[in-house]
DNA sequence: CGCTGTTTTGACAATTATCAACATAGGTGG
DNA sequence: CCACCTATGTTGATAATTGTCAAAACAGCG
């Protein structure tokens, strides 16, 4: 079930942050030049991950922050009674790794859904970066921040929507987040699987996969496959009503 | 429904850090002595909260965190359906406004479940303070952290257990966390409602109320109103169950 | 002591899970 | 390049959990 790391992974220095696709919606977006010139300096690349590569996993004494370059990933939870829980996907520019600012070793594992490669950066020099650049530990305490309100906004969705709402305001958030990306928005590849948007949102994969049926059959959006195209983008949000 | 902050609070200096019950389970439990007096000099004492009075509305500029000295509170999130949320409950020794640091308004509400004071500090100072004290960063990572991961265990909690399930969950929460505070793990005081609870777990008061009164008839617990006497606390637990 | 808000309990309905069968896709080896 | 094999996805029939609505009991407060 699950996958050691098998990826032959290696690193180079080659593609620099100042240099990088990704400053905007990296650590860069708030430094200097200079700064980032500090930053690049520890920043490794890492490429060759696949699909089911574990990124790490619960418990690893991870001593680094890891960007997400390209691909995507899914982080999950494991209970305490066996049960696993999916608690977040992530895409290029998303940072990960947080769990090891506060403790030792991570309490999630992170898998990724694709071919993908990241950006690592050794949490001592981050640190020591810090000191000189205080404006890295804001945009940490922005990231960890965002980690909460997301799983709240998880919460609020699951316990103040049906089936139905959930997968729209699920597809509402890949659409936004590629939006963000400068993707188009109504045009999604969903890099995970029914049975993974169904463990998110607290539903059957079935229930998934009828929902996505039904939306077809009414014309809010097209299905082949994991490729769904939205043609009709505000009517399907608009099946997210208010609810006392 | 929402009533404005009508008590009258007031100040003072006369309760100090390195004087307080609290210490240990406060900022101060990771400070030395003399760093302990420079955090005291920026803190002050608020008293005279009563039930459903607001700490902070979400959309405040709240420049300052937040301890809770004593009573309890609730975290609620409206989503822009308007539903609402509780998304924690607070007792003495819990910080809040950590919204602050990243956001400059808040994206929550906080509400007060019983009388309380609390304890404030200026973020301003807070951070001035934080240069000299790095541990003082650390602390603030931690305690975000630690809300990524309640709200993460609550999304857990919420999918992968039924409703008596959740139930037990949450008064095993409950009860640890007065165990921690040095009180009985056995002797639940409630301070929110039912429908509180309710809401906090995805559920309908009403199965709530079922649920606790099936417990007392299967003589888990004895209920007198919000008082919960846990007399059969480890079978309580053990409802608990894995499930695949 | 009455009023208001909360809790309990019942009857019923509805949403969604479960189980199972079938269809399809993507990857692998002959 | 095709055929197989395993993963994943779809759809149907059925069952079960939990929500909804409402009425009555209860508690706390002025």
């Amino acid at each position: 079930m699950n996958t050691q790391d098998k990826a032959a992974h290696w690193s180079n220095h080659s593609v620099k942050c100042h240099d990088c696709g990704l400053k905007k919606q990296c650590f860069p977006n708030t430094l200097s030049q200079q700064e980032t010139l500090a930053l690049e300096n520890i920043v490794t690349s890492h490429y060759g991950y696949q699909r089911n590569d574990y990124l790490y996993h619960a418990g690893d004494f991870l001593n680094k922050l890891v960007i997400i370059k390209s691909g995507s990933a899914k982080t999950e939870l494991v209970s305490e009674y066996g049960a696993e829980q999916l608690v977040g996907f992530h895409f290029s520019g998303d940072l990960l790794g947080l769990d090891c600012t506060s403790h030792k070793r991570t309490l999630t594992s992170v898998v990724f859904l694709e071919n993908a490669s990241v950006c690592t950066i050794p949490y001592q020099a981050f640190n020591v970066l810090s000191e000189q650049i205080p404006q890295l530990h804001y945009e940490m305490m922005r990231r960890l921040h965002d980690e909460v309100s997301m799983s709240q906004q998880l919460i609020l969705a699951m316990n103040n929507h049906s089936a139905e709402q959930r997968v729209v305001i699920f597809l509402q958030d890949l659409a936004r987040r590629q939006y963000r990306r400068g993707l188009s928005k109504d045009n999604l590849h969903l890099s995970m699987s029914r049975a993974d948007i169904a463990n998110y949102l607290g539903l059957a994969s079935a229930t998934v996969s009828r929902i996505i049926s039904k939306f077809e059959r009414d014309g809010l959006l097209a299905v082949e496959n994991r490729h769904l195209q939205l043609t009709n983008y505000q009517a399907l949000m608009n099946t997210v009503q208010a609810c006392a």
